[in-house]
DNA sequence: CTGAAAGCGCTTACAG
DNA sequence: CTGAAAGCGCTTACAG
């Protein structure tokens, strides 16, 4: 592999000022410029990335930090990471991708040894044990999913308040008068998915503001569990004509569950989601739906940790927590409840 | 930062006693060895992989090259990543995942400034525009999905052609005569998606073999055209008794499908598809499957890749291409033909 | 068993 | 406008 004192020999320059030459970090004579930019075409002339990066203490690679747990929906994560992966390459930086269980290390391992400039965390729990890491780290970190404490990073999520009243509002403007609300698994909450009852407790107050009764429950996140979750529900709850789904896996299962007990949407059932459109598109879903956004929120928190990394490091602009609206996507699976 | 001559200081010896004591590359007297692991405790000490991978040539990172068709189905390649970064920490390899339009370049761009010790294309084409490059970037790559030439290469993929005669056997086994292959859409295909012909011919292949008659037709990636595609399909083939699905898109909207034309499985079509298990869990497909394994698969390269990576490079064992032999999971979608 | 020194390939003050 | 030199933080022959 060619080195810069190859490409200094070939265009009879120092090294510095084939360096310079390069970089544009000072001004160099045409003639020499001509020569230096020859010379790395001639040798194919790539810089080695950990010398710059000795050099300079910018690795250009950003440590994307996901998780998987058993009791969420994986196929959601690849959008957040297409949405990191792809906004991070536009502007310049690659990606470090670890995904494995223990997070907290992983973080320190890779912000200790600087094999990063920052930092996105997907899937931010209430408590997350990576945010002491992060804060101690001295690597800017940019947050996908709203911790309690936000102090020292830049957080980005859906506005899952706004999405509970919105979905509550959609259907109590259609006349429903009854509806269930089925959330995540228990235990997701308790690990500290806040974005469970932050969408469930703003839905429950809407719902008494507008005078609707709203059950919530929870199903499983997975195949076959989900499936006879939420069977039972609907027993359990006949006189429901309003359902609204916040659990990726129960709104892949529910057509299948539908069907066998001879319901239709949104003849028999109106139906409202809190997923994206790729997802409804991939998983065949013909159910309305709040838009979670996912590529938006991975990039948003890219651009952002890219201000902070260039922007020095040092007293700069205040941490942003900043919420996506949420929207509902019309699929048609709403209209008035039989009578 | 600790430094490692701030470890040596602390630890009072030199900076190369406290990289031996570190490495353990030379015999280390009990006492300084101690010390130098008290200082490294004391101080938080982390070796800067920059100056590492400039001093050893050597990152301890992997490249992993993910592509995304707008043709192909997304939530698919989630698990031939998490396959690949698994193994590599369990190696003790970081990954940097790659996934812009352009691989060529991509490959060229990590390979020539060193940010990786070798690589892993995902979803190779036939003449995949990636292999020039790599063969020429002196880092060892292995594949997953078979390219034409497969000369300085490891290679790993489904054996498409079993697949394709083992859920034709399955069928006929069940005593039915006539069968539909429905495959991914033309183009993926013409890009040189050589999966999918591999497991068609020899489908073909194997019905003619057993005496069966067998349609071929594909379908698209995305919703809503696969669904209308099924439809169509169906209603060309109404003497159709079997389904064979090499296509995702259209495992995951056959259910939608099949109810709308009041069908059921496997009382009135028995159904057989190519997808891993996960995606049958995520998606709640209730078809029996041959499993594409895609977490093993990611996995397999993985090992091989570290492999070469650390024989050294040099003259070391053949290039090899391993095909994991298709398994067909029941899932009870298959039955006797209707009379 | 340990240390002083060179070198990996860059960047960037310092000097002219 | 250009060059000689120092330094980033490691590892590893070389010497004892």
């Amino acid at each position: 592999m060619a080195t810069i004192g190859d490409v200094a020999k070939v265009a009879g320059v120092s090294r510095s000022t084939a360096s310079y030459a390069l970089s544009g970090k000072r001004a160099i004579s045409h003639d020499v410029r001509r020569r230096v930019e020859d010379a790395v075409r001639q040798l194919g002339y790539t810089p080695n990335a950990g010398a710059r990066a000795l050099a300079t203490s910018q690795t250009r690679v950003i440590g994307l930090l996901a998780q998987f747990f058993d009791d969420e929906f994986a196929p959601a994560m690849m959008q957040y990471i297409r949405g990191v992966t792809d906004t991070a390459r536009e502007l310049g930086y690659d990606t470090l991708l670890v995904s494995e269980a223990d997070g907290p290390n992983a973080l320190r391992r890779i912000t200790d040894s600087r094999m990063v400039d920052g930092v996105v965390l997907l899937n931010v729990a209430e408590q997350d044990d990576r945010l002491p890491v992060l804060r101690t780290a001295g690597a800017p970190g940019a947050l996908v999913g709203l911790p309690r404490d936000t102090t020292g990073v830049d957080v980005f999520d859906l506005d899952f308040e706004e999405a509970g009243r919105a979905m509550v509002d959609h259907l109590a403007a259609l006349g429903h008068r009854e509806l269930l609300l089925v959330s995540q698994p228990d235990h997701v909450v308790e690990r500290g998915g806040a974005y469970v009852w932050r969408l469930r407790d703003a839905a429950v107050a809407q719902a008494a503001l507008r005078g609707v009764r709203l059950h919530t429950a929870s199903a499983a996140a997975h195949q076959p569990q989900v499936g006879s979750d939420l069977r039972t529900l609907l027993e359990q709850h006949p006189d429901v004509t309003g359902l609204l789904l916040n659990n990726e896996a129960a709104a892949a299962a529910l057509p299948s569950v539908l069907q066998t007990r001879g319901l239709s949407v949104p003849a028999d059932l109106s139906v409202v989601g809190r997923f994206s459109d790729e997802f409804a598109r991939n998983f065949s879903l013909p159910y309305s739906s709040v838009e979670s956004a996912p590529d938006r929120l991975g990039s948003m928190a890219v651009r952002q940790l890219v201000r902070r990394i260039e922007g020095g490091g040092e007293v700069t602009e205040p941490h942003v927590v900043r919420y996506i609206t949420p929207e509902i996507v019309d699929r048609g699976s709403t209209d008035r409840p039989r009578v």
